[in-house]
DNA sequence: ACAGACTCTGTCCGATCGGTCAGTTACGTT
DNA sequence: AACGTAACTGACCGATCGGACAGAGTCTGT
């Protein structure tokens, strides 16, 4: 028998990689784990805090790869990057689904800025500190470039993640700034 | 003056795009147009009205795309497809944005056939209907890289749309099976 | 047997959602 | 001035949301 914790965190993953964040209830959850909704209340504190948990390797795994960034130039930091992303990737699939799946939803909830912040430094470390958006586009364009490059001749389950973690990329500086 | 329709439009494109459909309530909406919540229920039958209007051009645009391509092969009707898109992203550019920004919400909202089915049939005319996501993928993939090859020497503000475009085709199918 | 901690739930709460409706205002026509 | 119609609104509705809380059930150490 799993952990309850466990149980919660898996139901979570997979209702909020399939319909968002905002678009799964905490009843939604409770019924899927085969619990109260009360119950998911004792074991977080909060909807809230469910999400932050399952994002939480993940925000440690994207500041740890952006340290490693640091002293590289242009192209080779976006090479590292993509070997560490996609690393990162195959090591918590799941959870990355949820990151990338639900970017929206994340950028509409400033109550997580662990991983939002690594993300954004790690977009800085990538292309500096360019003020401009054109910039880090174009530099997160270049990265996409390898990306895709790299993607090529691996298995499919592997390269339907790589299409979702060159979609979060994307995501992220695609947004509109109005 | 313009018309009390167009300024709910107008208002809805950017807080959908901003905040997503369902990150975007009723209120919202009326208090940037300036008039209460009950306005917009009389000049739409619904909120899901006011979504529909707004994705309708692009709707009909997609389709008018998919029928260009039924006799290409594939190859070619990628990269027909690439301009179609590309023409059409630059003609609805806040429809569009919002097309691609709020996918997520249309993926949970069924209940907007016409430019979903259209998507849908887009992506067949495209890859042709092998049954298997994997085909998909791999010929989503093959448009991106064309459409990125495209997507250079534009100005930014268009890369940027394309961005959004790239984004939102590796959205469609990046989504999970379960 | 007992106490205390842990786990879980039924029930309630305030807030907010999309949507309805009766009624008021504004305005062109006669 | 009187009327009809279109535009608009305040008040309200049922549903659902995230969350609070007291209490019941279960387990373990003494």
């Amino acid at each position: 028998m799993t952990s309850m914790r466990a149980e919660i965190l898996e139901s979570a993953a997979r209702l909020f990689a399939a319909h968002g964040f905002r678009g799964t209830s905490l009843q939604d959850i409770a019924s899927d784990v085969g619990c109260s909704k009360a119950s998911l209340l004792y074991h977080f504190t909060s909807k809230d805090a469910i999400l932050s948990e399952l994002f939480a390797p993940v925000g440690r795994d994207l500041e740890a790869i952006q340290g490693k960034l640091a002293p590289l130039d242009g192209e080779q930091a976006a090479r590292e990057a993509v070997a560490g992303l996609v690393e990162l990737a195959l090591r918590f699939r799941r959870q990355v689904k949820i990151l990338l799946v639900d970017v929206d939803d994340l950028l509409c909830h400033p109550e997580l800025p662990d991983v939002d912040s690594a993300t954004e430094s790690l977009v800085d470390a990538l292309v500096g500190r360019a003020p401009e958006q054109e910039c880090r586009v174009a530099g997160w364009m270049a990265l996409v470039g390898i990306f895709l490059t790299c993607a090529r001749g691996v298995d499919v389950s592997d390269e339907v993640l790589r299409v979702e973690l060159t979609r979060g990329a994307l995501r992220t500086l695609g947004r509109p700034t109005d």
